[in-house]
This record gives structure tokens, C-alpha cells and sequence, in this order.
RNA sequence: GGAAGCUUAGCUCAGCUGGGAGAGCAUCUGCCUUACAAGCAGGAGGUCAUAGGUUCGAUCCCUAUAGCUUCCACCA
């Protein structure tokens, strides 16, 4: 091994060799099955270090659990991103002078499946450098010929219940990228605008009604004026005609709830081409819909003289028009909500336009049932509020969009006017008339349409294969609170749906990392962190395990390079460690650890790891993952290396053979063991190193998972020991000993010898002593002397005392002391304390009080004699 | 407007069903001790946001307040 930890020397060469070796491969047998689907990653450019930490998580769970021999499957995937995608081809042609329409749909098509064909790849390579161990043979794309199938036979079933229908609604445009975008990806923003008052005059000359809006230019759309009906302003006039401004047109004065009475001047204006409350108050009242924004997001014919003016631009001229008119009365500050495109950031349109919707309403109410009885768990559970909180409240769901990539809608229309879906590729005729002229609809499918099938879709869905009776429904699923809505509630219904089952059984939540100020990570600002930057400077290990450590599943992540940069000094410590033992262990002869004669501190070791073993199953099992790193990284430095290793120096440095060989055993189970529970975590790294023990197998991610000892007695009294070594040190720190200077050490027993005289090299070791040796009374020499449980330590440091010196020690100690029994004594005559509180507890503080009386004995004494 | 979460050491955060406040980083002191100076040993540093309440006992439970964050929502 080399002296120092390089991840760069290994990590690529070790993951190739896993790969060719086919381990990450699962296949249907007869053990347990434990399966994840992976979040398909959009094949449009980079991984970013989102990935890495969804995919960290799920490494970890796949790897311990198929190291528990249960038979672990990880579906890897990619999403076409069919917006994201066509636009950057539409750029693309841009460039070249050329368009969608100039090309053609086949054309384009075609180019859109190069693109993919070369970027697909490009990911997926960016993945494996963190050493994910998923099946890489089963790589599934969400426009697979398979997963297309699935998408038309998904449609056709919800077509023939009735769950589809084609509708005018509402919805939100994108005039940037040409096409319709659901709820999900209108991100609402604060924008600081105006309130124009703008009056609109009745036609019969009798006054006027003052109406304020935020967005004047859809003035020209405007059909009618609503108030409230009980509003008494306005008693006799409902009904009445107005002129609206700017078009001189009549149009009425309307009564409608919508419109309520203390907000504003009172009077709303009534656009139900551009308003999804304004449709409603004109379907209602039966109103004109005059649509006066355009596909670009430009005025219509409508807006006569505006006619072709952006629609935030227009506001200006309008607004001139308005006040040269005498209609604008006033223009105030105000701050409101607007929606934006999630990708372009565009100002969204609201919209009315026939799309396709599938209802919500009875496939939702299964899915709710789902996480209320418990067949489906949220981790942390607070996200099941998440989700149920939306699909109680569930609309229907828009699937269509304007674009060319993606699942064109399997609904076809014949010469003669007959409509029907077809789960084939290409029907040849109309299944009613025989005609065979069809013309197939032309939006695509919601890119979330085919990701809600993906738990089956990717293990062979609709054909019932053996892979799909075997791994579904899949045991967990991982993934970001921001797509709970957007993704997770869509599998969920459509695996009750189509599968009769929920498509999982544990949701685990992560947070989104950000930067370390706990912004958004975004191109836009810059202040993205590469994960791939990071595993060429620190490792994939490193990365993985700083995304990790620590962390608090549910809860956002404040990331930055230090990260890394401590979790490649952590995995350097454990590389030193395992250095250590392996040189250490060359000429070991290995048996088993019933067939050694173990000491306190091996068992004390023995005993640690056990506990380490059961705490790290465990939070593994709850999902606390950054508790498991935080379990291994405290075990490994402040047990492993801080105590054991520097206490088998005794041995393995010194003559006696037999304990040489027992430390040898010891500490070769001991970094055996943690390197497999480490492995899940810092995989490349863990198997580097297992290669170079002097017995292993094949590859460490094959072997079996570390169980609690089966030994018969590791009680052992080593903390006290340690306690001992910690209060030399102490007493040498005070009186600025530096470290390199070695003193002899006297320990006068009292009372049990609990292992302290068969451990005296140990304790000479680490406490800075040239030797440690038992006295039966104090020696002649100056020293300092330290009362230790069963034990007085005395240290000669000669000149070092300064008998003031040691007088303020034991007098600050004997305060600290004196502290102590106080409070124990106050909780001890508190009545209440002791009727009520546990016996154990009671009992424990008597304990406390005894020990501390007899300690402040033995240190008033020892000042006396200062 | 509705909902959730957060507020603990200078910084980033842990703290399980209430029973003496923890880690890492930063900082200070001493040490190049043959795995590791990317290190070792020792120390300093907290009215656990504020005010009430329940309890023998509250960082933890309840109520209110303040500040921050996020999600959802059609208020001109």
C-alpha cells in the first residue's frame, strides 16, 4: 500500500473490475428480493451533485442489503426531458437557420434520438465514477420500445374507463417554450408591479365603475365587470352597460361571488380568455371569450392599434393611451405572486385551450388509503403531509403538450370523424368504419406520464414477466421532497392502479444540497459545485461520504468543498489505520477469537464493535444514514485508532509471542469487520484495502455483512483503565509537562485490582511513562498524586512541582467535588425526587454521593500534606 | 391565504419514549511518540430564540410571541 491515501490510483480500476465481473447483476431466485428503481436522470448534460447524493443513498441501502444476502436489485434509468430536450434542438437548428416545421416531425424526431443516443452515455458514465453499484445490463430509458408500450397500453386503459378526456380548460402557457406546462412547473414569484385604477364608464352616461387590475393589457379581453351581489354600492346598476375603455365596446355590469367586497375598489374586470377564475365567472354568466394574447405571447387583432406588442411591453403604450383618455385614475405600488416557467423563467400565460386531462379524482383516493394504512411509509414521515395534503386536493391532470418529443397520444381520427386510442404502434384502419386514412393526434405526453409507470414499466410492464412478479412491487424509493407531488404520488396510483399494489413500500426523502450560504444551486448564480470536480480532487469516496456524514434525512444540505476535503483527511485516517494492522499482520497465524486468550482491552474493543455493529445496522434499517457514518467515523478515531491500535504496540512490539499473536487476531477481525461496515458507504476505498488482508475472497461487496459477536464473556473493566491513562494526562497537561518528556509512574492499589497491574505497559505507553509499576506506599520522591477509581497514581516530576502549583490543582478539584455532592445531595432531600423518580436512577445518585464523599476525603487529606 | 420545518459553542449541525449539554471545523497550549503533522495529547468556548404552563425534574411535552426557510394556493 502506499504511503498516503490516492483515490485516483484505484477507484476507476476497481469499479471497471466489479463491472466486468458482472457483481452489481441480480436475477430472480429463490431468495428474498430488496429493489430500487432509480429516478431516471435527464439525459440533458451533466450529473450535478443532487445526483450524487440520491444515488450515494441508494448504493448504501443496495450494497448492505446484499451483503445481508438478500438479493438486491438497482434499476438504473434516464428520462427523455422532453421539454428541456426540445429546446435545445430547437436552439440547435436555430443556429443553422433552420426550424422544427422546416425539418419536419420524422426529421426531427430523428435527431432528437442521435442526441440521445449520444448524451445517454455521457451521464451514465458520470454516475458510475461514484461507484454506484446498480444493474447497469437493465439500463432502461423512459422511450424504450418496452416502456413506449407501456405508456399506450396505460393510455388506452384510462381512455376506455373513461379517466381521459380531452377538455377546455385553463392552463399555463409558456410563450417562451411554445407549449403548455403543468401546475407543477408554474413557480410562482414575488414581483413588485402596479395596481392601475382604471375606470370604466356606463353607457347610458350615469357614472362610472373604478376597476383595479395588475394587468391592464388583457383589457381587451374583458367581457364583463363582476361585483359582489350583496354588494350595496352598487345596488340597481348590475346589469347595466359599460364602455370599456380603449375598444369602446359594451359590456355588462355582472353580479358574481367571486368578486369580493372589501378587496380593491370592489369591482373586478372579467378576461375569461386569460383567467382561470375569470373563465369560471363566464362560463357562469355565459360570457364572450376573447382571446387577446397569442401564441408569442403577443397582442391579438383584438388589441387593435396594440396589435403585435409584447404583452409585459404593451403595458406602457396602454397605459399612455389610458391616461391621455381620461380613463387611468391612479397607478399604485403593489406586490403580488405571478407564475413563471420553471425552465426559461418566462412569465407564464394563463390560458384556455383543449388539452388532454386524465381525472383525479378516484384514482387519488386509493393512493391516499395507501400511506393511511401503512402500506406505504414516508421517511421522515412529516412528507406524508406533502402528499396528502395534495392529492386531497387533487386536480385534474394535464397530459397533453405542444411539443414533437416524447409519446405522441395514441388517439387517431379516421376520414370519417371516428376518434379512438390504439395500443398499436400504427393501427391500419378505424376499428368502427374500416376507413384507413388516420391522422394521429399531434401533443405529446406530460414527461411525467411515462415516469409514473416506471417501478413497473422498467421490469417489463404490460407483458408479465418473470422479473416483474419478482422484484414488484420494489422495496424502497429515494428520492427529493420536490418531486413528492410531481412524481412519487404519480407512481403510486398508477402502480395501485395497473399493478393492484403499491409500487413500494419505504419513500425515503432526502433534502436538496445547497451551497454553503444554503442557496439553490443554479447555473444562473454560479455557485454550483461539480460532482465531478470533487472526485478528481478528493475522491468518489470522499464525496460520497461528505454528502452523507452527518446528515439529517428530509433536511436540506449546506455543501462546500470543505466537505470533501475533511471526508478525504477521515478516509486517509482509515487508510493509515488498516497500513497499520496489515504491516502489522504479515507473519499472522489466523484463528478464531473463542481460541484466544483475549485480554481487557480486546474484549473492551470486541465489546465496541458489537455495539457498532448493532447501531449502524440499525439507523441503516430507520434510514438515519448521516447517524451510521457518525457511528463508523466515531468508532474508527476514538476507539479503534486512538486506544486499540496504540495499545497493541505493547504487543506486537514486545517478546511475548502468544499475546503478539492474540493482538494480531484481534486486530485483523476488528479492521475486516469495519471495513465491510464501512463499505456501503465508501466502497472503492474499503475494497482497495480488503484486497491487501492477508486472507480475502473474490471482492469484499460479496461478503457477508458484519453480526454481533457470538462470543461468550467480553465484560471487561478497560474504561476504567482508560480513565486512569486520561487522569495522568490531565495532571501532566496542568503542570505544562510537554508530552516527549517521560516520567516513572507509582500506582498504589486500593481496593479490587481491576486489571490495572496486567496492564501496566499499556498504561506506561500511553500516559508518557518510562515505566508503571505498583508500590505498596507512597514513595519518597516529590510527586503528584491522583486519586483514581481502585487506584493513587503517583507522579514524580521533580522540579516540575511547584507546590502552589499543586495546591490550586487540588483545590480546584475539591470545588469541583464539593459541586457535585451538593447537587447530588439537593436531588437526594428533594421528597418529591425520591417518590417519583425511577429506583435505578435513585439508587445511581446515591452511588455518585458515596464515591464523591470519599474522593473529597482522600483530596482534603492529600492538601494537608502539600 | 393554508401547511410544514428551523432557531443549541465563532461556523455547520447531532441530541432516541423528559433524569447531569455533544460532534466536526475554527481557536488556544504542548508534542515531528517507527499508521497517519491530512497527525497526537490537553484546554477554552452554550441563561439550548423569548415569555408562560405541565412536572419532583424541561433543550425535549403544551400555549403564545419573534425571526428565518420551504412547500401548496386562482384573490383583481
Amino acid at each position: 500500500m502506499d504511503k498516503t491515501y490516492s483515490p485516483e490510483l484505484f477507484e476507476r480500476e476497481i469499479y471497471n473490475n466489479w463491472l466486468e465481473k458482472g457483481y452489481f447483476g441480480s436475477k430472480p431466485d429463490n431468495r428474498k428480493s430488496y429493489t430500487i428503481v432509480m429516478p431516471p436522470c435527464n439525459v440533458t448534460g451533466k450529473a450535478h451533485i443532487g445526483h450524487a447524493l440520491d444515488n450515494t443513498i441508494q448504493d448504501i441501502l443496495i450494497r448492505t442489503k446484499r451483503m445481508q444476502g438478500v438479493n438486491a436489485l438497482w434499476v438504473p434509468g434516464t428520462d427523455h426531458a422532453a421539454i428541456a430536450t426540445e429546446q435545445v434542438l430547437v436552439k440547435d437548428l436555430k443556429r443553422n437557420g433552420l426550424s422544427k416545421e422546416s425539418i419536419g416531425r420524422e426529421e426531427f424526431l430523428k435527431r432528437g434520438w442521435d442526441w440521445y443516443g449520444k448524451y445517454t452515455h455521457v451521464i451514465c458514465d458520470q454516475l458510475k465514477m461514484l461507484g454506484i453499484s446498480c444493474d447497469w445490463s437493465r439500463l432502461a430509458f423512459t422511450m424504450d420500445e418496452n416502456l413506449n408500450q407501456a405508456v399506450r397500453h396505460v393510455f388506452c386503459e384510462y381512455y376506455k374507463n373513461g379517466l381521459i378526456y380531452k377538455g377546455k380548460r385553463v392552463v399555463n402557457y409558456c410563450p417562451s417554450c411554445k407549449t403548455t406546462i403543468s401546475d407543477n412547473e408554474n413557480v410562482h414569484v414575488d414581483q413588485n408591479t402596479y395596481l392601475w385604477y382604471i375606470r370604466y364608464p356606463f353607457a347610458d352616461g350615469s357614472g362610472e365603475v373604478v376597476v383595479a387590475t395588475t394587468r391592464p393589457e388583457t383589457l381587451f379581453g374583458d367581457t364583463a365587470v363582476a361585483v359582489n351581489p350583496n354588494d350595496k354600492r352598487f345596488k340597481g346598476q348590475v346589469g347595466k352597460d359599460l364602455i370599456l375603455p380603449l375598444v369602446n365596446k359594451k359590456i355588462k355590469l355582472i353580479a358574481d361571488d367571486y368578486c369580493e367586497i372589501g378587496f380593491g375598489t370592489g369591482a373586478v374586470k372579467i378576461t375569461p380568455a386569460h383567467d382561470p377564475n375569470d373563465y369560471e365567472v363566464g362560463f357562469r354568466h355565459n360570457l364572450e371569450i376573447i382571446n387577446c394574447i397569442d401564441d408569442n405571447g403577443l397582442l391579438t387583432d383584438a388589441a387593435g392599434e396594440f396589435k403585435g406588442l409584447d404583452r409585459i411591453e404593451a403595458r406602457k403604450a396602454i397605459e399612455e393611451a389610458l391616461e391621455k383618455g381620461g380613463y387611468l385614475i391612479k397607478k399604485e405600488k403593489y406586490k403580488n405572486q405571478v407564475g413563471t416557467c420553471e425552465r426559461c423563467g418566462s412569465f407564464t400565460e394563463p390560458r384556455i385551450s383543449t388539452q388532454w386531462f386524465v381525472k383525479m379524482k378516484d384514482l387519488a383516493k386509493p393512493a391516499i388509503e395507501a400511506v393511511k394504512n401503512g402500506d406505504l411509509k414516508f421517511h421522515p414521515k412529516r412528507y406524508e403531509k406533502t402528499y396528502l395534503n395534495w392529492l386531497e386536493n387533487i386536480q385534474d391532470w394535464c397530459i397533453s403538450r405542444q411539443i414533437w418529443l416524447g409519446h405522441r397520444i395514441p388517439v387517431y381520427t379516421c376520414e370519417n370523424g371516428h376518434t379512438f386510442a390504439s395500443e398499436e404502434e400504427r393501427p391500419k384502419k378505424c376499428p368502427h368504419c374500416g376507413n384507413t386514412y388516420l391522422t394521429q393526434d399531434n401533443d405529446v405526453l406530460d414527461t411525467w406520464f411515462s415516469s409514473a409507470l416506471w417501478p413497473f414499466s422498467t421490469l417489463g410492464y404490460p407483458n408479465q414477466t418473470e422479473d416483474l412478479k419478482y422484484y414488484y412491487p420494489t422495496s424502497t424509493l429515494v428520492t427529493g421532497y420536490d418531486i413528492i407531488t410531481f412524481w412519487v404520488s404519480k407512481m403510486v396510483f398508477s402502480g395501485i392502479k395497473f399493478m393492484g399494489e403499491v409500487p413500494f413500500k419505504d419513500v425515503v426523502i432526502h433534502g436538496i444540497v445547497r451551497d454553503k450560504h444554503g442557496i439553490k444551486m443554479s447555473k444562473h448564480l454560479g455557485n454550483g459545485i461539480d460532482p465531478i470536480d470533487m472526485i478528481e480532487k478528493y475522491g468518489a469516496d470522499a464525496l460520497r461520504l461528505s454528502l452523507v456524514n452527518g446528515m439529517s434525512m428530509g433536511t436540506d444540505v449546506k455543501y462546500d468543498e470543505d466537505k470533501a476535503k475533511d471526508a478525504k483527511i477521515f478516509i486517509n485516517k482509515l487508510y493509515n489505520a488498516s497500513k497499520f494492522v496489515i504491516q502489522n499482520i504479515a507473519d499472522i497465524n489466523i484463528k478464531p477469537l473463542n481460541k484466544l486468550e483475549l485480554q481487557e482491552k480486546d474484549k473492551w474493543i470486541l465489546n465496541e464493535l458489537d455495539l457498532l455493529i448493532k447501531n449502524v445496522t440499525k439507523n441503516i434499517e430507520k434510514y438515519t444514514i448521516g447517524v451510521a457514518t457518525s457511528n463508523l467515523i466515531e468508532f474508527t478515531v476514538s476507539k479503534f485508532c486512538d486506544w486499540y491500535i496504540e495499545l497493541t504496540k505493547v504487543d506486537l512490539y514486545g517478546e511475548d509471542k502468544d499475546r503478539k499473536g492474540v493482538a494480531q487476531n484481534v486486530l485483523y477481525y476488528v479492521l475486516d469487520a469495519l471495513l465491510k461496515l464501512f463499505h456501503p458507504f465508501i466502497p472503492l476505498v474499503t475494497e482497495y484495502i480488503y484486497q491487501n488482508l492477508p486472507q480475502h475472497e473474490e471482492t469484499i461487496m460479496l461478503t457477508k455483512y458484519p453480526k454481533k459477536l457470538n462470543l461468550k464473556d467480553l465484560t471487561n473493566n478497560f474504561a476504567d483503565i482508560i480513565e486512569l491513562i486520561k487522569s495522568i494526562r490531565n495532571a501532566r497537561a496542568e503542570f505544562n509537562v510537554p508530552d516527549n518528556k517521560r516520567t516513572s509512574l507509582y500506582i498504589k492499589l486500593e481496593g479490587e485490582d481491576a486489571e490495572i497491574s496486567k496492564n501496566l505497559q499499556e498504561i506506561a505507553k500511553l500516559a508518557y511513562g518510562t515505566t508503571a509499576q505498583i508500590v505498596n506506599k507512597e514513595p519518597q520522591e516529590k510527586c503528584v498524586k491522583i486519586i483514581c477509581k481502585n487506584a493513587v497514581v503517583y507522579i514524580p516530576m521533580g522540579e516540575l512541582v511547584d507546590s502552589n502549583k499543586e495546591k490550586e490543582r487540588l483545590e480546584k478539584e475539591i470545588e469541583s467535588v464539593k459541586f457535585e455532592i451538593q447537587r447530588s445531595k439537593k436531588m437526594l432531600s428533594n421528597e418529591g425526587f425520591v417518590a417519583k423518580a425511577p429506583a435505578a436512577l435513585i439508587e445511581k445518585e446515591r452511588e455518585k454521593l458515596a464515591v464523591n464523599t470519599q474522593t473529597l476525603e482522600k483530596l482534603t487529606e492529600q492538601l494537608k500534606n502539600v
